[in-house]
DNA sequence: TAGATTGTTAATCGATTAACAATC
DNA sequence: TAGATTGTTAATCGATTAACAATC
C-alpha cells in the first residue's frame, strides 16, 4: 500500500508541469532543482520532496531531463488518458467553458452540454451540441462520461450531482456555490467557488491597505 | 503589529460565510461550533481557532449569534464595502464573468469590460458596456477600480497587469494560465487556475481507480 | 577523478487537534 | 447555582526546509 500523498503536493504538480512546459517551448533540455527553484520562487528541496514522491526522475550530477519530467508528470496528473466531460448547466459560463479550446491540449474533450431551457435545444457551442437535461439519463448509458462539469444554480446541484454519480460517472467539477451531499459515494469532486476566491482576494486588498 | 494571519484560515472565511448565511435563511439565531462543525465536517477546535484569529466572536455557554457572526466575518473579508470591478478581456469567459450577478451580493460590482476586438465596441453585457482596450488608462483614472479581472490571452497577461498596476489598480483577479511578474510592485493578486484545477481532478480521478 | 546534484534522512516550522480553565 | 460552551494553552501531527551521503 503506498502512502497517501497529501493534496498539498499535488495542488503544486500542474504547477511543476506548466513551467516545465513553457523549458521544453524554450528549447531548454534539463534542469537542476535549484535552477527551476529560482524560477518557480519555491524551495528547491521542496521540488525535490515532491517529485520523489512519485520516484526518481533525476539523476546526481546532472539534474532532470526536461523532457522526460513533463511526461512523467503527465502521466502522474493522468493527462496521458483522454477524459470526456459533460457540462450541465449551458448558460454563460457552461458556454463559456464549452469554447475554451486549451483544454483538449491535456486531453479533456467537452462531448455534450446539458440544460433545460427549450430555447437551447440543438444549439451548438463550439460544434457541441447542447441537449435537454432530460436527454441526460440515455446520454451518460451510451457515452463514456468521466467528468461532470456542475455550471447550473446551486438550488439544482445537489440532486443533479447524485444523480450523475448513480448513473457511474466517477467525477464532478462543481462551480455551483454549494458544498455537494454527496454521501457514501464513490466519486472524486473538485470545487471551483469564484465568489470564495473574490472574497479572499478582498480581504487580502483590505489587509494590503493597512500596511 | 497583528501577527500575520495564514492563508489557510483565509481560505476556510469564505465557507463559514456561506453556512452562516445559510443558517440566517432557515432562521437559525445561535450556533455552537460543535453543532456548525458536523455539519461542516471540520472540528469545533479549527472553527473556535479561526474565528479567535480575529477576535471572540461568540459567549460562554450561548455559542455564537448566527447574524452577528455573519456580519463580522464579512467585513473581515471586506464585504461591507464596495468593489468595483473591470474585465480585461470580454471573450467567452469575460462575458460569463459579467453576467454574474450573485458577485453584486456580495459588493463586487463590476464596471466595464475592455477589449481588443472592434466587432465588440460599444457593445453592452448585462447593461455594461464594451470598452477599447486603448480607452483603458483614461478610464482607470476617471473611476475607481479595485480589482482588474484577467481573462485575456496568457501571452498579454503579463503586460497589461503591469501596465494596470501601475496605473494604481490595487488588486489583480488572473485567469490567464500564468503567474504574473509583478516584481516589487505592491499589488494583490488572486489566481484562478482552471486548467490546474482539471488536472487535479484528473489525478483523484486515476488514484481513485486504484482503489 | 572531481564536481555537481540528486534522493533521502533529520531538523524545524507551522497548522491542527485536544484539553481545560474561564465565564456566561 | 449548574450546565454549556467559549477562548486559549498545550500536545500532536504534518508539511517544509536543511543537510548530507550516495552517485552520476
Amino acid at each position: 500500500m503506498d502512502k497517501e500523498i497529501s493534496q498539498a503536493v499535488i495542488r503544486r504538480m500542474p504547477r511543476y508541469y506548466r513551467y516545465l512546459g513553457e523549458l521544453i517551448d524554450a528549447g531548454v533540455e534539463r534542469i537542476s532543482s535549484n535552477d527551476l527553484s529560482s524560477r518557480m520562487k519555491v524551495t528547491a528541496s521542496q521540488i525535490r520532496q515532491d517529485l520523489n514522491n512519485f520516484g526518481g526522475f533525476g539523476q546526481q550530477g546532472y539534474g532532470y531531463n526536461v523532457k522526460y519530467l513533463y511526461e512523467e508528470i503527465g502521466k502522474i496528473l493522468g493527462l496521458n488518458e483522454k477524459h470526456n466531460i459533460i457540462i450541465v448547466g449551458a448558460g454563460n459560463l457552461g458556454q463559456a467553458l464549452a469554447n475554451y479550446v486549451k483544454f483538449e491540449k491535456f486531453g479533456f474533450v467537452i462531448i455534450a452540454l446539458f440544460d433545460v431551457n427549450p430555447d437551447l435545444k440543438g444549439q451548438k457551442v463550439r460544434g457541441i451540441e447542447i441537449h435537454m437535461l432530460d436527454e441526460l439519463d440515455e446520454f451518460v448509458k451510451h457515452n463514456k462520461v468521466d467528468i461532470a462539469t456542475l455550471t447550473m444554480p446551486k438550488s439544482k446541484a445537489d440532486t443533479i450531482a447524485n444523480h450523475l454519480v448513480d448513473l457511474g460517472v466517477p467525477a464532478i467539477w462543481n462551480f455551483a456555490h454549494v458544498d455537494l451531499e454527496l454521501v457514501d459515494k464513490n466519486v472524486v469532486v473538485e470545487n471551483v467557488h469564484l465568489s470564495d476566491s473574490l472574497m479572499q482576494l478582498s480581504y487580502n486588498i483590505v489587509k494590503n491597505k493597512q500596511k
